[in-house]
DNA sequence: AGCTGTCAATACGCAGGCGTACGGAAATTT
DNA sequence: AAATTTCCGTACGCCTGCGTATTGACAGCT
């Protein structure tokens, strides 16, 4: 539950920077990057621009932060596969939890169509390197060659990122929930060696 | 080449609504979906936008044009993989064509991008879906049970269109020569059976 | 009670993009 | 050559978003 509505009056009466992070986190969630804009947002937390240009200098700034805070939650998030030892088993929940709580991706969905912005890339890549050195370590672990394991690492990453495009905004696949499941122990079975 | 300059004065006095659709997709490519403004192809084209509202009623109808258009094209240059007979050389041969010349899947990319835009959505579901549909057929002929060629080629497809947003917008993998190479050599084994 | 610091409303100017209205020039037809 | 069609320029009004300036409300401290 992110604190979607928050009509500050039911509240508290005021806000503080990081009320303004979270609701552009949330715009980013349900309106992509391009939504971030102050006005708008301002009218979703029910006040004026007047309180926004207390607590940031800028749009840009806004966005910064936000985005800076979203990358430390997903930091802490990644953690909770860290301690499967087995290195297959570790790849393996870590698909299914990819398949599964697709909420939580949503906002890394919404950043992949906006890797344009001068703010948002430089975040990305760093999100994206770390979670590909994730995997490889995962894949060296299994008995992977060195350069092997960074090809599949790189590769399984891929799909993970078109995967969410294609079923967030295209609603790709379109399958039941029997079958979907059968795709991903495919892409299981697929990635993780033997 | 695509006609990325084309100053009208040069080339002949008057436009075509063709060269307006031209330079929406040229725009699309460089700068994406939301670059497709009237006033700034206006400037692009050297005219003003008295010329635009002449050929379009509206910017949607132009964007509009503009995406049927490459939607055509895009189905002609995907023929040219069909008549190899054998399926698993056609997947190879599809896989290696995607990793090289990357240019003509610039504007795929881009309007990955976008896929939240009401007139994007449908042209990239049907083009997603055709392609989808083509290595789902390949799949099956080189042997795969119904499914599970169903499930591969999906796979297959989101690790392209992951593989496209990493790569343009964040430089992912960043390998040598030899080393993105052997990574394509890597994505064959792991795509196509055998 | 008064001061001070914190947060927010109002009002303003500015820029850029959309769409309209109208008028003019050039090409094409008759 | 005159009329008509085709194409484009200019000027305008509208809207939305950014950022600034100024003023005001309220809380906590003294």
């Amino acid at each position: 539950m992110t604190s979607t509505s928050a009509n500050r009056v039911e509240s508290r009466g005021r806000l503080s920077a990081v009320d303004w992070e979270q609701a552009a986190l949330d715009t980013i969630a349900e309106s992509g990057v391009a939504a971030v804009a102050v006005e708008p947002i301002a009218r979703r937390l029910g006040v004026t621009k007047g309180s926004f240009y207390w607590h940031f200098p800028t749009r840009e700034a806004l966005l910064k932060a936000a985005l800076e805070r979203w990358e430390r939650q997903d930091d802490e998030e990644f953690i909770q596969v860290e301690p499967i030892r087995d290195p297959k088993q570790r790849l393996r929940e870590l698909i299914r939890r990819t398949s599964r709580e697709m909420q939580s991706h949503v906002i890394y969905s919404a950043l992949l169509r906006a890797l344009d912005h001068p703010i948002v890339q430089p975040v990305m890549s760093r999100v994206s390197q770390r979670r590909i050195d994730f995997l490889t370590i995962a894949y060296r672990q299994a008995g992977l060659e060195r350069r092997t394991a960074s090809y599949r690492a790189r590769l399984a990453y891929a799909a993970y990122a078109g995967f969410l495009q294609l079923s967030m905004q295209l609603g790709l696949p379109r399958l039941s929930h029997a079958e979907f499941d059968e795709y991903v122990d495919h892409a299981i079975a697929t990635f993780v060696p033997e």
